[in-house]
RNA sequence: GGGCGCUUAGCUCAGUUGGUCCAGAGCGCCUGCCUUACAAGCAGGAGGUCGGCAGUUCGAGCCUGCCAGUGCCCA
C-alpha cells in the first residue's frame, strides 16, 4: 500500500511489471485436469511474416476481454496462442530479400531455401508474440503452436490422406487462378476482383470459305492466339446462319469453328465471342461442351509460348497485347476500340494481375463438406454475431466450388502423395514409402505444398493435439468463442466448421464474433502504401496499452468498420488518468488501512442517501455490463464503465463525500471511505478485462492482504438492494437543484469567489425540503455555491433583487443585490415560461385526445398527468415571480 | 446484375421490446475557473425539423414501403 501516487498516471512504469508477475504465477495457464467449467478461445493465428496491426489490437483485445472475464467468473480458462506459416506471403518476403542479393531460391535448392525461411519465420514469430504480450494478452504460452509444428503437420497429413481415400481430394486439370510472380496456383478466395479501366477491342475473324468476317470483342487481345472457337448464342438471329462454319484465326492461321452456346451474352460486344479455353474459365466450360481443343499459350511466368505461333513468342503478356493489337490493325482486322471498365482479378498477397490458367492441381470436393457446415449455422448450433453474417455464409456455402489446395511453393506442408517412377501407381500415405509397393520401382513425392488454409482449417483442434485423443481436447473442445474479421469468413471460418464436423464430428466453436475492419479517419483501408497504418507499439508507448485497448473498444461499434485516428486514443488516456486520480484521492484520505477489507455488508452501517445512491448505481452498472457482455456489445460496456466512474463516482459521489472526509471524524468519515473503496474495487474488476494493467496496479494498493490479485478476483455481483425509498428520484432532484444553481450563477456572471445567499421556498412535506435536511447535501451546496446562508421553508417571502429558478416543488431565490440585471432576469423567466409551456402543450394535447386515453397503458397516462400537473405548477410560480418584476 | 450495411450536433458515433435517457456522448467551438484527486481537469453554454416522401399506430430516430446518397461483399 502506498499513499503517495504520482499526480499523472505513467503507464510505462506500471505496465512493464504486471505481465511478468501474472506469468510467474501461472495465471494464464489452463489445466486440463481442473474440475472447473472450461472456457476456451483459440487465437486466430497471426502470420509470422507480419507485425502487429491495429486489426490485431482490436481482435486480440476483444479476445482478452472475453478470456479475462471468463477467468474472473471462475472458469478454467484457456486462450491458446500460435502463429501461421502463411505460405505465399512468407516465401514471397524471403525471395524478395534474396533478390536484393541477386539470388533466387533456385540458387539454394529446396532444402537450403526452406532453412532460410525457417530462420526468418522464427525471428518474426518471436516479434509478433512479444507484441501480443505488450498489449496484455493473457495467452497460455505453454500451449503455443505453429502451423508447421510437427504435431500440426501430422494432423495435416492425416487429414489429407483421409480425404484422399474418401475420394474428397482429387487431382485434376482445370482452369485455376495463376499468380505469374509467385508462380503458383491460388484458390478463388485469394483473388480480389477490382474494377479496372481497360479497353474493348473489336477484332475481325475472316470466314474460311467465303468473303466477310465475324467480329468479336475482347478485353484481352493477346489471348486470341489461343482461340479454338467463336461462340454465339443459338437464338441470336444475327449469327444463326454462321453456326457450324469456320473462321481463319488471324496471326496464327488456324481454322476454328463457330459454335452455338447459351452461355453467350448477346448484349456483350457484338454478341459473338472468341473462345480461349485454356485462359478463361467460362471458355473452358464452353470447350468442354463442344469438345474443343484447349491450347495453352502461356508459360508459368506469363510470357507467351510457342503454341501461340512465332509472332510474340517469349514476350510478356502485356507486351504481347500491344503487338497483337498493332498487327491486327496493320492487317485491317481491328474494327474499333472502346474504353471499357471491367473486373480484373489480382492476387491477394502479391497484388499482381492473376491469369486464369489451365494446369494440373489438387482439389477438395466441397459440396459434401459444405452441407453439414451450413446446417449447424442455420440451426444456430453456431451463432454468428452480428447475425447478418449468416446470410453471407449461406450464400457462399450454397455456391461453393471445389477448393484448389496445391501450391507450387516450397514453404509449407508437402503434399503426401507418392508416384512410382516405373508404373502408374500413386497413393497418399502417412509414411514415406521406400519403394513402389506394386512394382518395387523408385518413388517420388509430389513437388507441391498445400494451401496454408489447409492447415488453418484444422487449427482449433490440431492445436490441442488431434489426432491423438488428448486431455486438452476432452476438456477444452469444442471451444467457446471465435473472434475474427469478416474478410476471412470463407477462407477460414467456413472451412474450420467443415473440418471440425468432418474430423471431430462436432462444431469447433459455439459463437463467432465478427469485428469491424479498421480504417483511417477518411474511411480508407489501412495499408502500407498509404502510410495510414500506425504502429500499435508506438501507440502503446505514447498512450499506454490500457488506453489503446480501452480507446479502441470505445470507438468500435458492433459490426461496423472503425474509423481510427490517433487523437481518438486521447479519450482512453484521459480516462486512465481520471481513474488513477480517483484512486489517488481515496488513498490520500484513507487513514485507517483496516477500511480496505470492507465487504458489502451494509446493513449494520448508517448509509447516507449519497452512499445508497452510488451503491445503487454500481448495481445497475454491473447488471448492464453483464447483459451487454453476453450480447458481445463491447463498445456499450466500455461506455457504461466510463460514464459510471467519471460522472457518477467522480463528479458526484467523490465531490459529495469530501465534506465527510475533510471535516468529520469517526463513523461518517469511515463509512464514506468504505463505500468508496467498495465501489472502486468493484469498478476496477469491471474494467479489468479492458484495462488489465492499471486495474491490477491500483487494486494491489487497495485490496486487503487476503484478497487475490485482480486478474483472478471474482467478478462483481449486482447484490445491493435499496433500503431508502426512491433513491434515484431523490438524488436526481438534488442533482437538479445543484445544476440550476450553477447555471444561474453562470448566467448572472457571479464570480466563483463571490459568496451568495440562497432562499428556497418549498412545502415542509416536499422531497426538496427533506433533501435539504441532509447535512451532506447542505454542506455540498455551501461549498459549491460559496453560500453565506441557506434558508429553507414554506413561509419564505421572496427577497428583493433576487433571481428565481423553479424546480418541481420549489422556488429557489438568489438575492443578488446590485449584481442582478433586471432586464436579464425578466427575459430569463419569459424564456423559461415559454419553454415549459411548449412541453405542457404537447402533454395536454395527449391528455385531451380520447384515443390516447382509451388505448395507451395506464402507467403512461398517469405519468403524463403527473407531468402536466408539475408543469402547470412550475409555470404558475414563474409567472408569479415574473409579475413581481413588472412594477 | 445479386446480397448486406450505413445516413442522428461541425467531426466520430450511442440511442435495448415504439411512450418515463423523444433528442444524447466524446472530440471540436464559446464563457468562466490553476476550487487542497485530476488543466489528460472542473463548471456553464451554443449547435440537430434524427437523409427524403408516404404508411401503420392514440403515439415513430425506433416498425413497413418507396426514393436518394454512401460503403462493403459476391457474380
Amino acid at each position: 500500500m502506498s499513499d503517495s501516487l504520482a499526480k499523472t498516471y505513467d503507464p510505462q512504469q506500471v505496465e512493464s511489471k504486471w505481465y511478468q508477475y501474472w506469468m510467474e504465477r501461472g495465471y494464464f495457464h489452463a489445466r486440463s485436469d481442473s474440475p472447473k467449467k472450461p472456457y476456451t478461445v483459440v487465437i486466430p493465428p497471426p502470420n509470422v511474416t507480419g507485425i502487429l496491426t491495429m486489426g490485431h489490437v482490436l481482435n486480440n483485445t476483444i479476445q482478452d476481454i472475453l478470456v479475462r472475464h471468463a477467468r474472473m467468473q471462475g472458469h478454467e480458462t484457456l486462450w491458446l496462442p500460435g502463429t501461421d506459416h502463411a505460405g505465399i506471403a512468407t516465401q514471397n518476403v524471403v525471395e524478395k530479400n534474396l533478390k536484393k542479393e541477386g539470388r533466387t531460391r533456385f540458387d539454394y535448392g529446396r532444402e537450403e531455401f526452406t532453412k532460410i525461411v525457417w530462420e526468418w519465420a522464427n525471428k518474426h514469430k518471436a516479434i509478433i508474440l512479444q507484441q501480443l504480450k505488450k498489449i496484455g494478452c493473457s495467452l497460455d504460452w505453454e500451449r503455443e503452436r505453429f502451423t508447421l509444428d510437427e504435431g500440426l503437420s501430422y494432423a495435416v497429413r492425416r487429414t489429407f490422406v483421409d480425404l484422399y481415400h474418401k475420394g474428397l481430394i482429387y487431382r485434376g486439370r482445370r482452369i485455376i487462378n495463376w499468380c505469374p510472380v509467385s508462380q503458383t496456383a491460388l484458390s478463388d478466395e485469394e483473388v480480389i476482383h477490382k474494377e479496372t479501366a481497360g479497353h474493348l477491342w473489336y477484332f475481325r475473324y475472316p470466314f474460311a470459305n467465303q468473303d466477310g468476317y465475324i467480329t468479336v470483342a475482347t478485353t484481352r487481345p493477346e489471348t486470341m492466339l489461343g482461340d479454338t472457337a467463336v461462340a454465339v448464342h443459338p437464338d441470336d438471329e444475327r449469327y444463326q446462319k454462321y453456326i457450324g462454319q469456320q473462321v481463319r484465326l488471324p496471326l496464327v492461321n488456324r481454322l476454328i469453328p463457330i459454335v452455338a452456346d447459351e452461355f453467350v451474352d448477346r448484349s456483350f460486344g457484338t454478341g459473338a465471342v472468341k473462345v480461349t479455353p485454356a485462359h478463361d474459365p467460362n471458355d473452358y466450360d464452353i470447350a468442354e461442351r463442344h469438345q474443343l481443343p484447349k491450347i495453352n499459350i502461356m508459360n508459368p511466368d506469363a510470357t507467351i509460348n510457342s503454341n501461340a505461333g512465332p509472332l510474340v513468342v517469349g514476350k510478356d503478356r502485356f507486351e504481347a497485347r500491344k503487338i497483337v493489337v498493332a498487327e491486327m490493325e496493320r492487317l485491317g482486322l481491328l474494327e474499333r476500340v472502346e474504353k471499357y471498365i471491367h473486373s480484373v482479378g489480382y492476387s491477394e498477397r502479391a497484388g499482381v494481375m492473376i491469369e486464369p490458367y489451365l494446369s494440373e492441381q489438387w482439389f477438395v470436393r466441397m459440396k459434401p463438406l459444405a452441407e453439414p457446415a451450413l446446417q449447424v449455422v442455420l440451426d444456430k448450433k453456431i451463432k454468428f454475431h452480428p447475425e447478418r453474417w449468416v446470410k453471407v455464409y449461406q450464400h457462399w456455402m450454397t455456391n461453393v466450388r471445389d477448393w484448389c489446395i496445391s501450391r507450387q511453393l516450397w514453404w509449407g506442408h508437402r503434399i503426401p502423395v507418392f508416384y512410382c517412377r516405373e508404373c502408374d501407381w500413386q497413393d497418399a500415405l502417412m509414411e514415406d514409402p521406400a519403394q513402389c509397393p506394386r512394382c518395387g520401382g523408385a518413388v517420388r513425392q509430389d513437388e507441391d505444398v498445400l494451401d496454408t488454409w489447409f492447415s488453418s482449417w484444422l487449427w482449433p483442434f490440431s492445436t490441442m493435439g488431434w489426432p491423438e485423443k488428448t486431455a486438452d481436447l476432452r476438456k477444452f473442445y469444442p471451444t467457446d468463442d471465435l473472434v475474427t474479421a469478416p474478410d476471412i469468413i470463407f477462407f477460414w471460418v467456413a472451412r474450420m466448421i467443415m473440418a471440425s464436423l468432418e474430423f471431430q464430428g462436432e462444431i469447433p466453436f459455439k459463437n463467432v464474433y465478427f469485428t469491424g475492419i479498421i480504417r483511417d479517419i477518411q474511411g480508407r483501408k489501412m495499408s502500407k502504401s498509404l502510410g495510414n497504418s500506425p504502429d500499435p507499439l508506438v501507440l502503446v508507448e505514447k498512450y499506454g496499452a490500457d488506453a489503446l485497448r480501452f480507446g479502441i473498444m470505445l470507438i468500435a461499434p458492433q459490426g461496423q468498420d472503425i474509423l481510427f485516428s490517433e487523437e481518438r486514443l486521447e479519450v482512453g488516456r484521459n480516462f486512465m488518468n481520471k481513474i488513477w486520480n480517483a484512486a489517488r484521492f481515496i488513498l490520500m484520505n484513507l487513514g485507517n488501512p483496516e477500511i480496505l477489507s470492507t465487504t458489502g455488508n451494509w446493513q449494520q452501517m448508517s448509509l447516507t442517501l449519497a452512499d445508497q445512491w452510488i451503491l445503487h448505481r454500481l448495481t445497475i452498472v454491473i447488471q448492464k455490463v453483464d447483459r451487454n457482455l453476453k450480447r458481445y456489445r463491447f463498445d456499450e460496456v466500455a461506455r457504461l464503465i466510463y460514464d459510471f466512474i467519471w460522472s457518477d463516482f467522480c463528479d458526484w459521489y467523490i465531490e459529495l463525500i469530501k465534506e465527510r472526509l475533510y471535516r468529520q471524524e469517526g463513523k461518517q468519515r469511515e463509512i464514506a471511505l468504505r463505500v468508496a473503496i467498495y465501489v472502486l474495487k468493484n469498478f476496477l474488476k469491471l474494467l479489468h478485462p479492458y484495462a488489465p494493467f492499471i486495474t491490477e496496479e491500483i487494486y494491489q494498493k487497495i485490496k486487503a492482504a487476503d484478497e487475490p490479485d485482480i486478474i483472478i478476483a471474482s467478478w462483481p455481483k449486482a447484490d445491493f438492494h435499496l433500503t431508502i425509498e426512491n433513491i434515484p428520484e431523490k438524488f436526481e432532484r438534488f442533482q437538479e437543484i445543484v445544476t440550476v444553481l450553477r447555471t444561474a450563477r453562470s448566467e448572472f456572471n457571479v464570480p466563483p469567489a463571490t459568496p451568495i445567499d440562497i432562499v428556497i421556498r418549498c412545502a415542509s412535506d416536499s422531497m426538496v425540503y427533506q433533501l435539504l435536511q441532509i447535512p451532506e447535501f447542505v454542506a455540498y451546496l455551501r461549498s459549491l455555491a460559496k453560500l453565506n446562508t441557506l434558508q429553507v421553508g414554506p413561509e419564505i417571502t421572496k427577497p428583493p433583487h433576487a433571481c428565481t429558478v423553479v424546480v418541481p416543488e420549489a422556488e429557489i431565490f438568489i438575492p443578488l443585490g446590485g449584481l442582478i440585471d433586471l432586464e436579464l432576469e425578466i427575459k430569463r423567466l419569459e424564456r423559461e415560461i415559454a419553454r415549459l409551456n411548449g412541453i405542457l402543450k404537447g402533454v395536454s394535447a395527449k391528455l385531451t385526445n380520447p384515443n390516447f386515453l382509451a388505448k395507451a397503458p395506464q402507467t403512461v397516462i398517469a405519468h403524463e398527468r403527473e407531468k402536466e400537473q408539475s408543469l402547470k405548477d412550475q409555470i404558475a410560480k414563474l409567472k408569479a415571480n415574473w409579475q413581481t418584476l413588472q412594477d
